[in-house]
DNA sequence: CTGCTGCCTTACATTTCCCTTACTTTTGCC
DNA sequence: GGCAAAAGTAAGGGAAATGTAAGGCAGCAG
Protein backbone atom coordinates (compact mmCIF):
# COMPACT_ATOMS: atom_id res chain seq x y z
CA UNK A 1 0.00 0.00 0.00
CA UNK A 2 1.53 3.35 -1.26
CA UNK A 3 1.49 6.67 0.53
CA UNK A 4 -2.11 7.24 -0.78
CA UNK A 5 -3.09 8.09 2.40
CA UNK A 6 -1.77 11.81 2.20
CA UNK A 7 -4.16 11.96 -0.75
CA UNK A 8 -6.90 11.43 1.60
CA UNK A 9 -6.38 13.92 3.60
CA UNK A 10 -9.20 16.70 4.62
CA UNK A 11 -8.37 19.73 2.73
CA UNK A 12 -9.90 23.70 2.90
CA UNK A 13 -9.74 25.89 0.43
CA UNK A 14 -10.85 29.37 1.40
CA UNK A 15 -11.21 32.63 -1.58
CA UNK A 16 -13.62 34.92 -2.37
CA UNK A 17 -13.21 34.19 -6.08
CA UNK A 18 -15.99 31.84 -6.97
CA UNK A 19 -13.90 30.71 -10.44
CA UNK A 20 -10.20 30.47 -8.53
CA UNK A 21 -12.18 28.09 -5.76
CA UNK A 22 -13.80 25.47 -7.81
CA UNK A 23 -10.62 25.73 -10.74
CA UNK A 24 -8.21 24.66 -7.28
CA UNK A 25 -10.77 22.29 -6.03
CA UNK A 26 -10.39 20.69 -9.49
CA UNK A 27 -7.07 20.70 -9.54
CA UNK A 28 -6.48 19.17 -6.24
CA UNK A 29 -9.42 16.19 -6.79
CA UNK A 30 -8.24 15.41 -10.31
CA UNK A 31 -4.56 15.10 -8.72
CA UNK A 32 -6.46 12.71 -6.53
CA UNK A 33 -7.55 14.15 -3.39
CA UNK A 34 -10.38 13.12 -1.86
CA UNK A 35 -11.50 15.26 0.53
CA UNK A 36 -11.80 18.98 -0.70
CA UNK A 37 -13.78 21.64 0.88
CA UNK A 38 -14.23 25.44 -0.30
CA UNK A 39 -15.40 28.52 1.47
CA UNK A 40 -15.77 31.93 -0.21
CA UNK A 41 -15.42 33.89 3.08
CA UNK A 42 -13.85 34.28 6.46
CA UNK A 43 -17.20 33.78 7.99
CA UNK A 44 -18.34 30.06 5.61
CA UNK A 45 -14.53 29.36 6.21
CA UNK A 46 -14.14 29.37 10.02
CA UNK A 47 -17.35 27.28 10.38
CA UNK A 48 -16.23 24.84 7.61
CA UNK A 49 -12.88 24.14 9.58
CA UNK A 50 -14.69 23.77 12.75
CA UNK A 51 -17.18 21.26 11.19
CA UNK A 52 -14.72 19.20 9.19
CA UNK A 53 -11.47 19.60 11.14
CA UNK A 54 -9.22 19.81 8.04
CA UNK A 55 -5.76 18.92 8.00
CA UNK A 56 -4.74 21.60 5.14
CA UNK A 57 -5.80 24.56 4.82
CA UNK A 58 -5.15 27.05 1.66
CA UNK A 59 -6.03 30.74 2.72
CA UNK A 60 -6.72 33.37 0.49
CA UNK A 61 -5.19 36.43 2.21
CA UNK A 62 -8.13 39.01 0.97
CA UNK A 63 -11.21 37.80 2.19
CA UNK A 64 -14.59 40.15 1.71
CA UNK A 65 -15.24 39.99 5.42
CA UNK A 66 -11.94 39.48 6.73
CA UNK A 67 -8.24 38.83 6.12
CA UNK A 68 -6.22 35.59 5.71
CA UNK A 69 -4.42 36.63 8.51
CA UNK A 70 -7.02 36.80 10.93
CA UNK A 71 -8.87 34.24 9.88
CA UNK A 72 -5.29 31.58 10.80
CA UNK A 73 -5.42 33.29 14.10
CA UNK A 74 -8.74 32.24 14.18
CA UNK A 75 -8.19 28.82 13.02
CA UNK A 76 -5.23 28.45 15.53
CA UNK A 77 -7.71 28.31 18.25
CA UNK A 78 -8.80 25.04 17.86
CA UNK A 79 -6.18 23.51 14.93
CA UNK A 80 -2.82 22.90 14.51
CA UNK A 81 -3.47 21.81 11.00
CA UNK A 82 -0.45 23.46 8.01
CA UNK A 83 -1.53 26.13 5.99
CA UNK A 84 -0.42 27.94 2.98
CA UNK A 85 -1.84 31.49 1.89
CA UNK A 86 -2.63 32.80 -2.08
CA UNK A 87 -2.20 36.46 -2.48
CA UNK A 88 -1.97 38.38 -5.24
CA UNK A 89 1.07 40.42 -4.72
CA UNK A 90 4.36 39.65 -3.82
CA UNK A 91 5.29 41.88 -1.50
CA UNK A 92 8.24 40.64 0.71
CA UNK A 93 5.96 42.10 4.13
CA UNK A 94 2.77 39.71 3.37
CA UNK A 95 5.23 36.71 3.12
CA UNK A 96 6.83 37.96 6.52
CA UNK A 97 3.68 38.44 8.19
CA UNK A 98 2.04 35.02 7.15
CA UNK A 99 5.05 33.35 7.95
CA UNK A 100 5.60 34.62 11.45
CA UNK A 101 1.89 33.64 12.15
CA UNK A 102 3.38 30.09 11.52
CA UNK A 103 2.14 29.62 7.94
CA UNK A 104 4.09 26.62 6.10
CA UNK A 105 4.11 28.60 2.60
CA UNK A 106 2.99 31.00 0.46
CA UNK A 107 1.94 31.12 -3.25
CA UNK A 108 1.55 34.44 -5.05
CA UNK A 109 -1.38 34.94 -7.87
CA UNK A 110 -1.17 33.48 -10.84
CA UNK A 111 0.62 30.36 -10.13
CA UNK A 112 0.81 27.53 -11.93
CA UNK A 113 -1.29 24.62 -10.77
CA UNK A 114 1.84 22.14 -11.20
CA UNK A 115 3.38 23.75 -8.54
CA UNK A 116 0.59 24.16 -6.10
CA UNK A 117 0.63 20.71 -6.19
CA UNK A 118 4.26 20.15 -5.97
CA UNK A 119 3.71 22.24 -2.62
CA UNK A 120 0.52 21.29 -1.09
CA UNK A 121 2.29 17.27 -1.71
CA UNK A 122 5.45 18.56 0.39
CA UNK A 123 3.51 20.11 2.85
CA UNK A 124 1.49 16.89 3.46
CA UNK A 125 4.45 14.98 3.61
CA UNK A 126 6.42 17.18 5.64
CA UNK A 127 3.71 17.09 8.20
CA UNK A 128 2.33 13.95 8.37
CA UNK A 129 5.32 11.88 7.12
CA UNK A 130 6.10 9.93 10.24
CA UNK A 131 2.20 8.92 10.47
CA UNK A 132 1.58 5.60 9.47
CA UNK A 133 -1.81 4.58 7.16
CA UNK A 134 -4.25 3.63 9.72
CA UNK A 135 -7.07 1.81 7.76
CA UNK A 136 -10.44 2.45 9.69
CA UNK A 137 -12.62 -0.65 11.18
CA UNK A 138 -15.65 0.27 12.94
CA UNK A 139 -14.33 -0.52 16.28
CA UNK A 140 -10.50 -0.61 15.30
CA UNK A 141 -8.02 0.37 13.25
CA UNK A 142 -5.25 -1.54 11.81
CA UNK A 143 -1.47 0.05 11.30
CA UNK A 144 0.04 -2.26 8.83
CA UNK A 145 3.10 -0.28 9.20
CA UNK A 146 3.49 -1.57 12.52
CA UNK A 147 1.85 -4.76 12.05
CA UNK A 148 -0.81 -3.71 15.04
CA UNK A 149 -4.33 -3.49 15.52
CA UNK A 150 -5.27 -0.42 17.81
CA UNK A 151 -8.46 -0.85 20.13
CA UNK A 152 -9.52 1.37 22.77
CA UNK A 153 -6.26 3.05 22.05
CA UNK A 154 -4.54 -0.50 23.60
CA UNK A 155 -1.93 -1.37 20.54
CA UNK A 156 -2.11 -5.23 19.64
CA UNK A 157 0.32 -6.77 17.74
CA UNK A 158 -0.26 -9.04 14.83
CA UNK A 159 1.17 -11.93 13.68
CA UNK A 160 2.84 -13.18 10.22
CA UNK A 161 0.24 -15.24 8.99
CA UNK A 162 -2.81 -12.30 10.76
CA UNK A 163 -0.43 -10.03 8.95
CA UNK A 164 -0.92 -11.39 5.78
CA UNK A 165 -4.55 -12.35 5.62
CA UNK A 166 -5.48 -8.74 6.63
CA UNK A 167 -3.44 -7.51 4.21
CA UNK A 168 -5.39 -9.49 1.13
CA UNK A 169 -8.49 -8.93 2.65
CA UNK A 170 -7.54 -5.18 2.92
CA UNK A 171 -6.15 -5.30 -1.00
CA UNK A 172 -10.17 -6.09 -1.47
CA UNK A 173 -11.75 -4.65 1.32
CA UNK A 174 -15.39 -4.52 0.99
CA UNK A 175 -15.36 -7.50 -2.01
CA UNK A 176 -15.75 -10.67 -1.47
CA UNK A 177 -12.12 -13.16 -0.97
CA UNK A 178 -13.24 -16.59 -1.75
CA UNK A 179 -11.33 -18.91 0.92
CA UNK A 180 -9.08 -20.15 -1.77
CA UNK A 181 -7.97 -16.90 -2.38
CA UNK A 182 -6.90 -16.17 0.95
CA UNK A 183 -5.10 -19.56 1.25
CA UNK A 184 -3.10 -18.77 -1.68
CA UNK A 185 -2.29 -15.55 -0.29
CA UNK A 186 -1.17 -17.19 3.11
CA UNK A 187 0.33 -19.73 1.85
CA UNK A 188 1.85 -19.56 -1.67
CA UNK A 189 1.88 -22.55 -3.88
CA UNK A 190 0.00 -25.01 -2.24
CA UNK A 191 -2.96 -23.35 -0.24
CA UNK A 192 -4.45 -26.59 -0.02
CA UNK A 193 -5.56 -28.43 2.86
CA UNK A 194 -5.40 -25.06 5.38
CA UNK A 195 -9.02 -24.87 5.41
CA UNK A 196 -8.97 -25.12 8.86
CA UNK A 197 -6.16 -23.47 9.93
CA UNK A 198 -7.66 -20.11 8.13
CA UNK A 199 -10.80 -20.25 10.26
CA UNK A 200 -8.47 -20.41 13.54
CA UNK A 201 -6.49 -16.99 12.22
CA UNK A 202 -9.74 -15.60 10.88
CA UNK A 203 -11.33 -16.25 14.83
CA UNK A 204 -7.94 -15.18 16.09
CA UNK A 205 -8.25 -12.07 14.01
CA UNK A 206 -11.39 -11.28 15.17
CA UNK A 207 -10.56 -11.13 18.41
CA UNK A 208 -8.16 -8.20 17.97
CA UNK A 209 -10.46 -6.13 15.23
CA UNK A 210 -13.69 -6.94 16.66
CA UNK A 211 -15.61 -5.73 19.13
CA UNK A 212 -17.82 -8.64 19.65
CA UNK A 213 -15.58 -11.33 17.77
CA UNK A 214 -18.94 -13.69 17.90
CA UNK A 215 -21.04 -11.14 16.28
CA UNK A 216 -18.36 -9.66 13.52
CA UNK A 217 -19.37 -6.17 11.77
CA UNK A 218 -15.88 -5.99 10.35
CA UNK A 219 -14.32 -9.09 9.26
CA UNK A 220 -17.46 -10.85 7.99
CA UNK A 221 -18.44 -14.27 6.42
CA UNK A 222 -20.37 -14.71 3.12
CA UNK A 223 -21.80 -18.23 3.26
CA UNK A 224 -20.21 -20.20 0.85
CA UNK A 225 -18.45 -17.36 -0.75
CA UNK A 226 -15.73 -16.29 1.60
CA UNK A 227 -15.14 -13.45 3.85
CA UNK A 228 -15.35 -9.90 3.69
CA UNK A 229 -13.15 -6.46 5.66
CA UNK A 230 -16.07 -3.93 5.94
CA UNK A 231 -14.69 -0.27 5.96
CA UNK A 232 -15.90 1.89 8.76
CA UNK A 233 -18.63 3.74 6.66
CA UNK A 234 -18.00 7.84 6.36
CA UNK A 235 -20.77 10.02 7.06
CA UNK B 1 -13.41 -10.92 -13.27
CA UNK B 2 -10.62 -8.71 -14.56
CA UNK B 3 -11.15 -4.74 -14.40
CA UNK B 4 -11.79 -5.16 -18.15
CA UNK B 5 -14.86 -3.83 -17.32
CA UNK B 6 -13.40 -0.09 -18.11
CA UNK B 7 -13.34 -1.30 -21.43
CA UNK B 8 -17.10 -1.36 -21.46
CA UNK B 9 -17.56 2.06 -20.31
CA UNK B 10 -19.39 4.26 -22.50
CA UNK B 11 -17.29 6.76 -24.39
CA UNK B 12 -18.10 10.00 -26.11
CA UNK B 13 -15.95 11.59 -28.79
CA UNK B 14 -16.63 15.29 -30.13
CA UNK B 15 -14.86 17.09 -32.94
CA UNK B 16 -15.84 18.47 -35.87
CA UNK B 17 -13.18 16.54 -38.48
CA UNK B 18 -14.96 13.44 -39.67
CA UNK B 19 -11.62 11.74 -40.50
CA UNK B 20 -9.78 12.69 -36.94
CA UNK B 21 -13.28 11.01 -35.46
CA UNK B 22 -13.17 7.98 -37.30
CA UNK B 23 -10.01 7.58 -36.59
CA UNK B 24 -10.21 7.78 -32.96
CA UNK B 25 -12.95 5.95 -32.58
CA UNK B 26 -10.87 2.95 -33.98
CA UNK B 27 -8.04 3.52 -32.53
CA UNK B 28 -10.32 2.71 -28.87
CA UNK B 29 -12.32 0.15 -30.46
CA UNK B 30 -9.48 -1.76 -31.23
CA UNK B 31 -7.83 -1.09 -27.91
CA UNK B 32 -11.02 -3.16 -26.26
CA UNK B 33 -13.46 -0.63 -26.18
CA UNK B 34 -17.16 -1.65 -26.25
CA UNK B 35 -18.80 1.24 -26.44
CA UNK B 36 -17.71 4.11 -28.64
CA UNK B 37 -20.22 6.90 -29.47
CA UNK B 38 -19.26 9.91 -32.13
CA UNK B 39 -20.61 13.57 -32.52
CA UNK B 40 -19.88 15.80 -34.66
CA UNK B 41 -21.31 19.25 -33.53
CA UNK B 42 -22.12 20.85 -29.87
CA UNK B 43 -25.94 19.97 -31.10
CA UNK B 44 -25.74 16.19 -31.65
CA UNK B 45 -23.36 15.90 -29.02
CA UNK B 46 -25.47 17.37 -26.27
CA UNK B 47 -28.15 14.55 -27.74
CA UNK B 48 -25.76 11.74 -27.44
CA UNK B 49 -24.96 12.36 -24.21
CA UNK B 50 -28.34 12.71 -22.90
CA UNK B 51 -29.43 9.86 -24.86
CA UNK B 52 -26.62 7.86 -23.89
CA UNK B 53 -25.24 8.75 -20.69
CA UNK B 54 -21.83 8.33 -21.65
CA UNK B 55 -19.14 7.51 -18.40
CA UNK B 56 -15.79 9.23 -20.23
CA UNK B 57 -16.39 12.68 -22.86
CA UNK B 58 -13.49 13.28 -25.07
CA UNK B 59 -14.20 17.11 -26.57
CA UNK B 60 -12.28 18.99 -28.92
CA UNK B 61 -12.68 22.61 -27.94
CA UNK B 62 -13.35 23.96 -31.32
CA UNK B 63 -16.70 22.67 -32.70
CA UNK B 64 -18.73 24.24 -35.56
CA UNK B 65 -21.62 25.74 -33.83
CA UNK B 66 -19.88 26.50 -30.13
CA UNK B 67 -16.79 25.53 -28.38
CA UNK B 68 -16.34 22.52 -26.20
CA UNK B 69 -16.40 24.47 -22.89
CA UNK B 70 -19.47 25.83 -23.57
CA UNK B 71 -20.60 21.69 -24.13
CA UNK B 72 -18.97 20.75 -20.66
CA UNK B 73 -20.87 23.51 -19.11
CA UNK B 74 -24.27 21.91 -20.55
CA UNK B 75 -23.07 18.37 -20.03
CA UNK B 76 -22.68 18.80 -16.41
CA UNK B 77 -26.01 20.35 -16.27
CA UNK B 78 -27.07 16.28 -15.69
CA UNK B 79 -23.84 14.37 -16.22
CA UNK B 80 -20.24 14.36 -13.61
CA UNK B 81 -18.57 11.86 -16.18
CA UNK B 82 -15.02 12.92 -16.57
CA UNK B 83 -13.72 14.70 -19.66
CA UNK B 84 -10.79 15.19 -21.91
CA UNK B 85 -9.87 18.45 -23.64
CA UNK B 86 -8.59 17.98 -27.44
CA UNK B 87 -7.48 21.45 -28.98
CA UNK B 88 -5.56 22.47 -32.07
CA UNK B 89 -3.41 25.00 -29.77
CA UNK B 90 -1.26 24.49 -26.51
CA UNK B 91 -2.25 27.25 -25.00
CA UNK B 92 -1.90 27.77 -21.30
CA UNK B 93 -4.87 29.64 -21.00
CA UNK B 94 -6.71 27.44 -22.35
CA UNK B 95 -5.77 24.69 -19.66
CA UNK B 96 -6.49 26.63 -17.28
CA UNK B 97 -9.86 27.10 -18.68
CA UNK B 98 -10.70 23.59 -19.35
CA UNK B 99 -9.03 22.76 -15.70
CA UNK B 100 -11.16 25.26 -14.26
CA UNK B 101 -14.05 23.62 -15.54
CA UNK B 102 -13.28 20.39 -14.07
CA UNK B 103 -11.65 18.78 -17.42
CA UNK B 104 -9.23 16.06 -16.00
CA UNK B 105 -7.05 16.26 -18.80
CA UNK B 106 -6.21 17.59 -21.71
CA UNK B 107 -4.39 16.59 -25.00
CA UNK B 108 -3.28 19.43 -27.60
CA UNK B 109 -3.10 18.06 -31.83
CA UNK B 110 -1.65 16.40 -33.03
CA UNK B 111 -1.31 13.87 -30.66
CA UNK B 112 0.03 10.09 -30.26
CA UNK B 113 -2.66 7.52 -30.27
CA UNK B 114 -0.47 4.96 -27.67
CA UNK B 115 -0.53 8.69 -25.89
CA UNK B 116 -4.75 8.92 -25.90
CA UNK B 117 -5.28 5.23 -25.04
CA UNK B 118 -2.73 5.97 -22.13
CA UNK B 119 -4.43 8.93 -20.92
CA UNK B 120 -8.19 7.67 -21.15
CA UNK B 121 -7.02 4.57 -19.65
CA UNK B 122 -5.51 6.52 -16.58
CA UNK B 123 -8.80 8.81 -16.29
CA UNK B 124 -11.30 5.56 -16.32
CA UNK B 125 -8.96 3.86 -13.78
CA UNK B 126 -8.85 6.82 -11.73
CA UNK B 127 -12.64 7.92 -11.83
CA UNK B 128 -13.76 3.94 -11.66
CA UNK B 129 -11.32 2.46 -9.38
CA UNK B 130 -12.82 2.01 -6.44
CA UNK B 131 -16.44 0.49 -8.28
CA UNK B 132 -17.64 -2.65 -8.73
CA UNK B 133 -19.32 -3.55 -12.49
CA UNK B 134 -22.36 -3.44 -11.31
CA UNK B 135 -25.22 -5.20 -13.98
CA UNK B 136 -27.92 -2.83 -14.11
CA UNK B 137 -31.61 -4.18 -13.49
CA UNK B 138 -34.82 -2.51 -14.12
CA UNK B 139 -35.36 -1.65 -10.44
CA UNK B 140 -32.10 -2.95 -8.73
CA UNK B 141 -28.83 -3.09 -9.54
CA UNK B 142 -26.13 -6.53 -8.88
CA UNK B 143 -22.19 -6.06 -7.23
CA UNK B 144 -20.96 -9.59 -7.70
CA UNK B 145 -17.69 -8.48 -6.13
CA UNK B 146 -19.64 -8.16 -2.84
CA UNK B 147 -22.78 -10.33 -3.63
CA UNK B 148 -24.92 -7.72 -3.14
CA UNK B 149 -28.20 -6.48 -4.56
CA UNK B 150 -28.40 -2.49 -4.39
CA UNK B 151 -31.73 -1.40 -4.12
CA UNK B 152 -33.11 1.86 -2.90
CA UNK B 153 -29.61 2.70 -1.30
CA UNK B 154 -30.14 -0.58 0.11
CA UNK B 155 -27.52 -3.58 0.03
CA UNK B 156 -28.99 -6.86 0.52
CA UNK B 157 -26.62 -9.53 0.59
CA UNK B 158 -27.04 -12.84 -2.49
CA UNK B 159 -26.26 -16.59 -1.01
CA UNK B 160 -24.39 -18.65 -2.44
CA UNK B 161 -26.76 -20.70 -4.82
CA UNK B 162 -28.64 -17.30 -5.14
CA UNK B 163 -25.19 -15.80 -6.58
CA UNK B 164 -24.45 -18.92 -8.77
CA UNK B 165 -28.05 -18.74 -10.78
CA UNK B 166 -27.42 -14.72 -11.11
CA UNK B 167 -23.96 -15.48 -12.42
CA UNK B 168 -25.27 -17.92 -15.08
CA UNK B 169 -28.29 -15.78 -15.77
CA UNK B 170 -25.89 -12.62 -16.01
CA UNK B 171 -24.05 -14.29 -18.53
CA UNK B 172 -26.92 -15.40 -21.16
CA UNK B 173 -28.50 -11.82 -20.19
CA UNK B 174 -31.40 -11.24 -22.68
CA UNK B 175 -31.80 -14.76 -23.43
CA UNK B 176 -33.09 -17.63 -22.39
CA UNK B 177 -31.77 -20.07 -20.22
CA UNK B 178 -32.98 -23.27 -19.66
CA UNK B 179 -33.85 -24.80 -16.50
CA UNK B 180 -31.46 -27.56 -17.00
CA UNK B 181 -28.52 -24.81 -17.63
CA UNK B 182 -29.77 -23.44 -14.73
CA UNK B 183 -29.34 -26.47 -12.72
CA UNK B 184 -25.86 -27.57 -14.16
CA UNK B 185 -24.84 -24.26 -13.42
CA UNK B 186 -25.59 -24.52 -9.72
CA UNK B 187 -25.41 -28.19 -9.32
CA UNK B 188 -22.61 -29.52 -11.19
CA UNK B 189 -22.51 -33.01 -12.63
CA UNK B 190 -25.96 -34.61 -10.78
CA UNK B 191 -28.52 -31.20 -11.48
CA UNK B 192 -31.54 -33.70 -11.53
CA UNK B 193 -34.31 -33.40 -8.98
CA UNK B 194 -33.49 -29.88 -7.95
CA UNK B 195 -36.17 -28.15 -10.22
CA UNK B 196 -38.23 -27.63 -7.13
CA UNK B 197 -35.42 -26.09 -5.41
CA UNK B 198 -34.81 -23.57 -8.42
CA UNK B 199 -38.08 -22.32 -7.91
CA UNK B 200 -37.26 -21.51 -4.75
CA UNK B 201 -34.16 -19.80 -5.28
CA UNK B 202 -35.65 -17.89 -8.33
CA UNK B 203 -38.11 -16.69 -5.81
CA UNK B 204 -35.60 -15.70 -3.24
CA UNK B 205 -34.06 -13.96 -5.73
CA UNK B 206 -37.32 -12.27 -6.96
CA UNK B 207 -37.54 -11.07 -3.66
CA UNK B 208 -34.35 -9.28 -3.93
CA UNK B 209 -33.90 -7.70 -7.23
CA UNK B 210 -37.71 -7.11 -7.98
CA UNK B 211 -39.51 -4.10 -7.09
CA UNK B 212 -43.11 -6.47 -7.21
CA UNK B 213 -41.50 -10.27 -6.72
CA UNK B 214 -44.72 -11.89 -7.69
CA UNK B 215 -44.67 -9.58 -11.20
CA UNK B 216 -41.15 -9.58 -12.05
CA UNK B 217 -40.11 -7.38 -14.59
CA UNK B 218 -35.47 -8.36 -14.47
CA UNK B 219 -36.29 -12.25 -13.90
CA UNK B 220 -38.71 -13.26 -16.24
CA UNK B 221 -39.95 -16.81 -17.02
CA UNK B 222 -40.64 -17.99 -20.39
CA UNK B 223 -43.03 -20.58 -19.91
CA UNK B 224 -41.82 -24.40 -21.24
CA UNK B 225 -38.47 -22.75 -21.65
CA UNK B 226 -36.72 -20.93 -18.82
CA UNK B 227 -35.57 -18.03 -17.39
CA UNK B 228 -34.33 -14.75 -18.65
CA UNK B 229 -32.44 -11.53 -17.09
CA UNK B 230 -33.73 -8.50 -18.30
CA UNK B 231 -31.22 -5.96 -18.15
CA UNK B 232 -32.27 -2.12 -17.61
CA UNK B 233 -33.19 -0.77 -21.00
CA UNK B 234 -30.75 1.96 -21.79
CA UNK B 235 -32.79 4.84 -23.74
C1' DC C 1 -67.26 -27.06 -17.13
C1' DT C 2 -63.43 -30.18 -15.96
C1' DG C 3 -59.18 -31.72 -15.71
C1' DC C 4 -54.45 -30.89 -16.78
C1' DT C 5 -50.05 -28.58 -17.11
C1' DG C 6 -46.68 -25.65 -15.49
C1' DC C 7 -45.28 -22.59 -12.47
C1' DC C 8 -45.86 -19.88 -7.95
C1' DT C 9 -45.88 -19.46 -3.03
C1' DT C 10 -45.32 -20.67 1.65
C1' DA C 11 -44.11 -22.96 5.54
C1' DC C 12 -41.33 -26.26 7.22
C1' DA C 13 -37.50 -29.86 7.42
C1' DT C 14 -32.83 -30.77 6.59
C1' DT C 15 -28.17 -29.99 5.64
C1' DT C 16 -24.20 -27.65 5.05
C1' DC C 17 -20.94 -24.54 6.42
C1' DC C 18 -18.79 -22.39 9.58
C1' DC C 19 -17.85 -21.34 14.56
C1' DT C 20 -15.76 -22.40 18.66
C1' DT C 21 -12.77 -24.50 21.75
C1' DA C 22 -9.27 -27.07 23.44
C1' DC C 23 -5.40 -29.40 22.23
C1' DT C 24 -1.06 -30.66 19.53
C1' DT C 25 2.71 -29.49 16.73
C1' DT C 26 5.92 -26.30 14.87
C1' DT C 27 8.68 -22.24 14.79
C1' DG C 28 11.90 -19.09 16.22
C1' DC C 29 14.44 -16.94 19.69
C1' DC C 30 17.32 -16.94 23.88
C1' DG D 1 18.19 -27.33 23.86
C1' DG D 2 14.44 -25.32 25.95
C1' DC D 3 10.68 -22.31 26.10
C1' DA D 4 7.04 -19.33 24.64
C1' DA D 5 4.43 -17.87 21.00
C1' DA D 6 2.43 -18.98 16.71
C1' DA D 7 0.39 -22.08 13.74
C1' DG D 8 -2.23 -26.12 12.70
C1' DT D 9 -5.77 -29.87 13.88
C1' DA D 10 -9.96 -31.93 15.23
C1' DA D 11 -14.65 -32.49 17.00
C1' DG D 12 -19.09 -31.06 18.66
C1' DG D 13 -22.60 -27.64 18.07
C1' DG D 14 -25.54 -24.21 15.90
C1' DA D 15 -27.62 -21.04 12.71
C1' DA D 16 -28.30 -19.73 8.20
C1' DA D 17 -28.82 -21.53 3.70
C1' DT D 18 -30.83 -24.83 1.14
C1' DG D 19 -34.14 -28.35 -0.07
C1' DT D 20 -38.93 -30.26 0.12
C1' DA D 21 -43.62 -30.67 -0.35
C1' DA D 22 -48.29 -29.35 -0.52
C1' DG D 23 -51.77 -26.21 -1.77
C1' DG D 24 -52.73 -22.43 -5.35
C1' DC D 25 -53.72 -20.18 -9.42
C1' DA D 26 -53.86 -19.17 -14.27
C1' DG D 27 -54.30 -20.69 -18.82
C1' DC D 28 -55.59 -24.02 -22.03
C1' DA D 29 -57.67 -28.10 -24.41
C1' DG D 30 -61.23 -31.02 -24.74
Amino acid sequence: MSADYLKQKRILLVDDEPDLLTLVANILRQDGYTDVRTADSFANALHQAEVSAPELAVLDVMLPDGSGFGLLKRLRGFTDCPVLFLTARGEEEDRIRGFGLGADDYMVKPFSPRELLYRIAAILRRTYRSEDPLVELDGSRIDFARAEVIRDGEQIPLTAKEFALLSALCRNAGRIVTIDALCTAVWGDNPYGYENSLMAHIRRIREKIETDPSHPVSLVTVKGLGYKLILKSRK
